[in-house]
DNA sequence: TGTACATCAGTGAACGCGCGTTCACTGATGTAC
DNA sequence: TGTACATCAGTGAACGCGCGTTCACTGATGTAC
């Protein structure tokens, strides 16, 4: 059971297994998740379809490894994009991070409706794509807690009528502190970032599917000023004139 | 060609007709639009695969009902609750509208996903989809139009330092005109809308495809409390407080 | 280094299934006189 | 009111298709001695 030198079999056996999602992935631009065809796939590996069985024990089986793999591919381009700017420049690093949410989205929209569209009928995704699913919103939450550190975010500009989030964020809240990134974030900063997470995505999925048309045509420019506006709604500027 | 008294058979064609619509909607609850068995909604009906074809010419068009008669269901009904609060009223307009999108789109979680989810591959929503689609929308449009009108909105809640949204929503700003709606929308405040508008589809969304498992567990509070907040950002008031 | 055996990637046929759509038909309903 | 014909909803068989999965097989690769 120790590690030992791969193998030639070990070597074929990994680039094959890579060819196969590679070629499940293509094919998730011009089909629905759940249209995706074992069959189609292994035809456009150049295997025969019971062959995939060797690398996946089920259909359901490849699309976890999907999930995972554009889940931790999406989570990576967005933990990138925020380590590339200062780390106290936290406006750059929220254009950017949303940004990278969205170019990764509309490089690859067959995964983004994978991972945000409508779930797959009769599909569960196991507990082992929790983890990689969490990656990309965990960056936006850390750059929010390093905008409040030292300030006392929020002014958050919400009215003073409005209801207390408190315990209904309760649940963001501690997980936030169960991962170690704040020990106490307050709850209106938490609700704001809940809402700024859920719009960008929203807005890519708007863009994706078709509903700005008519409204929008650049939707480059109008994703920015939408990534403005909700770091301005949290309490801290976001100006997208920074390059990217 | 004048209209005539309905003939017995008119009227078992029109109920017939609303069986199949109605099986394919309760079946859009369990399988997702690209899987929607003709077939199957045959069965449902008790009747013979073949016959469909006496009501629709293809699958395609009994989607494309689906899609008519669900954006004009969800339209009807957010119509109606804004229609059921005082004209001047606008925070409880808000509140009542988006209120009610969400309750449609829970109470009828397929029909949701076939209009805002992922589109159906190889499917294209033809032409007369775009006038019920609207209806939803235009709602929210009329309310922040009403907020606006004899007050200087948007003091929209937004960082000087942001960009101008003016030519990039200019598509939305002459829609809003072409409708009559108003002559002239400040851009910032249809920015805004479009904003919102978004934010509420994304977070039923999010709620209903399953974003939010161990962040938020009352859902309808924290839907209400994005809504006072959205409705802040655009700048009137709109407290959850009002009743329903 | 050479041999004997074990592992396992990939094959090809087969299974049972449900799909959208077509077609010739039947019998009930509607219309014209 | 009665008859003759036209319309059309629904039937049932058939078409060709692609699907996920199983299984006994083959031959190449890996391992132990």
């Amino acid at each position: 059971m120790t590690d030992r030198q791969p193998t030639a079999r070990d070597l074929a056996r990994a680039t094959t297994r890579t060819r196969i999602t590679a070629a499940a992935r293509a094919r998730l631009t011009e089909e629905g998740p759940a249209q995706l065809s074992l069959r189609a796939v292994a035809r456009d590996v150049g295997l025969v379809s019971s062959a995939v069985y060797r690398y996946f024990p089920s259909r359901d089986d490849l699309l976890t490894a999907l999930l995972v793999q554009d889940y931790d591919e999406l989570g990576a381009e967005v933990e990138e994009a925020d380590a590339a700017r200062d780390r106290t420049d936290v406006g750059g690093r929220w254009i950017s991070a949303c940004r990278a949410i969205r170019t990764w989205s509309i490089t690859h929209p067959g995964d983004f409706a994978l991972l945000y569209g409508s779930p797959v009928p009769g599909y569960a995704a196991p507990p082992e794509t929790i983890e990689p699913a969490t990656r990309a919103t965990l960056v936006l939450v850390r750059i929010v807690i390093d905008a409040m550190t030292g300030k006392d975010l929020p002014d958050c500009r919400v009215d003073p009528v409005a209801g207390d989030p408190g315990d209904v964020v309760a649940g963001a809240v501690a997980y936030i502190r169960s991962r170690g990134i704040a020990e106490d974030a307050p709850p209106e900063a938490v609700m704001r970032t809940l809402m700024a997470w859920t719009a960008v995505f929203g807005t890519v999925s708007f863009e994706l599917f078709g509903h700005y048309v008519g409204s929008v045509d650049d939707h480059e420019r109008y994703f920015d000023l939408v990534v403005e506006r909700l770091a301005a709604d949290i309490g801290f500027a976001a100006s997208a004139s920074a390059s990217d």
